[in-house]
RNA sequence: GGAGAGGUGGCCGAGUGGUCGAAGGCGCAGCACUGGAAAUGCUGUAUAGGGGCAACUCUAUCGAGGGUUCGAAUCCCUCCCUCUCCGCCA
């Protein structure tokens, strides 16, 4: 949410950087509710200052011998009875007149950084770093695309996902579930080792938590919610982790806090029919890892190029090929104000598909969420940033495509065979097998 | 799900319808004492919003929302949460 006070005192530090986002806001009419609402509260206060100014005499007549009931204090009561009217009205108002305020003010999106690039879509994306040496068909050689690897080795069933849930689910079995959990527990340790806290949230989340962190109320229709409860699925975790401290004030020396959350994320994708129908991309459930860290605002910029550079990390661990784009203000999501894309290499695809977005949300989300930390004296809003440390799915999807072997096997990155168990998955893998004994009740 | 108890400042904890933003303690900060520290003493120490260059000041907040009253931490109603016991359960 943006700050009320940049509203009344000069919005066109509102429209100027919004602009840049390509929204032309006139704010004259949302300017004027914030002076009214001002101007209603300090009216109300007035009224109700000398409200308790009668209320104290009162008290103070009948201690020095008035008879409560008497003439003396009964011109006070009704005095005061007038005054209790008067401010019951103006609440009333000021209730109606910041309900709306807060409508409007909810749904307008943070301020881009002064360092985002300016630009309309996507296609204005700045590419700022490439690693690493995209896999491509050696000569005679044909690199499938992960989807139909996975169909090979039998990893994935998606038509009897369909018959569990709904299109847009899979299922891993074998070798793909034991994949995806060694993936899990990859990014967790790496992060760990690069002083991350380790978070389990709930995945199920109240309003007041996807409203925090900015998916509430403008993005309803992206998330699934629970009929009888105020509740939801959430779409990733930075929801529950940002409200892990929502209303708290921290103290600066707990600074940073740094969060490495695995949930799985749940997400309607409304009005994308027909895209990545196929495979491991784009799901209504996958598993995330995700990066998030608390800062004092001074210190958000850095804290951004390291969180970037941890998520990258895992894809250098995993000797993924990948780039680096920086968005521009066009492309920023709605809690954002500065972001960078991470995109791995889908060797079989032959292209790069976005696999981490990291951000910093400066205070957007502090203030909604109310997390504030002590500074000297007095409370700020500290900045909040996040990042995918990975995607899970998306990475078993490139891990698939860059380590296919002609034989039909798929070799896997050396960090990750402590983790999977072995150096490769292979068509006659015995699942069940490498999987290890642990089965449950 | 049933029965009971309870939610007060950073923490513990007192609180009679009026002078209660709230005793006392702990913690923390500053000062004094000290060679330095401990101990001790003194002083200060909530948050949000509004006004003011500032000193300061007004309002609200004792789980949340309503109500009674001139006046509510205190009385009434609704809801939420926590704890204990019972039941059920991975």
């Amino acid at each position: 949410m943006l700050d009320q006070r940049l509203l009344r005192n000069d919005p066109t530090l509102i429209t100027g950087p919004l602009a840049r986002r390509g929204m032309a806001t006139d704010l004259s009419g949302l300017r004027q509710l914030a002076l009214e609402a001002r101007d209603l509260e300090q009216r109300r206060s007035e009224l109700q200052a000398e409200g308790n100014r009668i209320g104290k005499e009162v008290g103070e007549r009948i201690r020095a011998g008035a008879a409560p009931g008497g003439e003396e204090v009964k011109e006070l009561r009704e005095q005061g009875n007038r005054i209790k009217r008067q401010v019951g009205e103006l609440e009333e108002q000021e209730k109606g007149i910041e309900t709306q305020l807060l409508e409007q003010l909810m749904v307008l999106p943070n301020l881009p950084s002064p360092l985002c690039p300016s630009g309309r879509s996507e296609a204005d994306n700045v590419e700022v770093k490439r690693w690493g040496s995209p896999r491509v068909a050696a000569g005679g050689e044909e690199l499938q695309e992960h989807w139909q690897i996975a169909e090979r080795l039998g990893i994935v069933d998606t038509e009897r996902s369909v018959r569990i849930a709904q299109s847009r689910f899979v299922t891993l079995l074998g070798q793909g579930a034991r994949l995806e959990r060694a993936l899990i527990s990859f990014m967790l340790d790496r992060h760990g080792q690069r002083g991350y806290t380790e978070v389990l949230p709930p995945v199920l989340v109240n309003t007041a938590s996807l409203t925090g962190s900015g998916q509430l109320p403008k993005f309803a229709e992206e998330s699934f919610r629970c009929a009888d409860d105020d509740l939801w699925l959430t779409p990733t975790a930075e929801v529950p982790v940002t409200s892990l401290h929502r209303g708290e004030v921290l103290g600066a020396e707990q600074l940073p806090l740094k969060y490495a959350a695995y949930t799985p994320c749940f997400r309607r994708e409304a009005g994308s029919y027909g895209r990545d129908t196929r495979g491991l991309i784009r799901l209504h459930q996958f598993n995330k890892v995700e990066l998030y860290w608390f800062v004092a605002p001074e210190d958000s910029e850095a804290a951004h190029e390291q969180l970037t550079l941890d998520a990258e990390a895992i894809l250098e661990a995993l000797e993924l090929p990948y780039r680096r784009l920086e968005l521009c203000t066009g492309d920023l999501g709605f809690s954002a104000a500065r972001t960078y894309d991470l995109e791995v290499w889908l060797a079989g695809a032959g292209t790069y598909r976005e696999i981490s977005s990291c951000s910093t949300c400066g205070d957007f989300q502090a203030r909604r969420a109310s997390i504030r930390f002590r500074d000297g004296k007095t409370t700020r809003l500290l900045h909040t940033l996040n990042g995918s440390g990975l995607a899970v799915g998306r990475t078993m999807a490139a891990l698939l495509e860059a380590g296919q072997q002609p034989d039909g096997s798929v070799r896997l990155p050396g960090a990750l065979v402590p983790y999977f168990g072995a150096e490769a998955l292979t068509p006659a893998g015995p699942p069940a097998a490498a999987a290890g004994a642990a089965a449950g009740r």
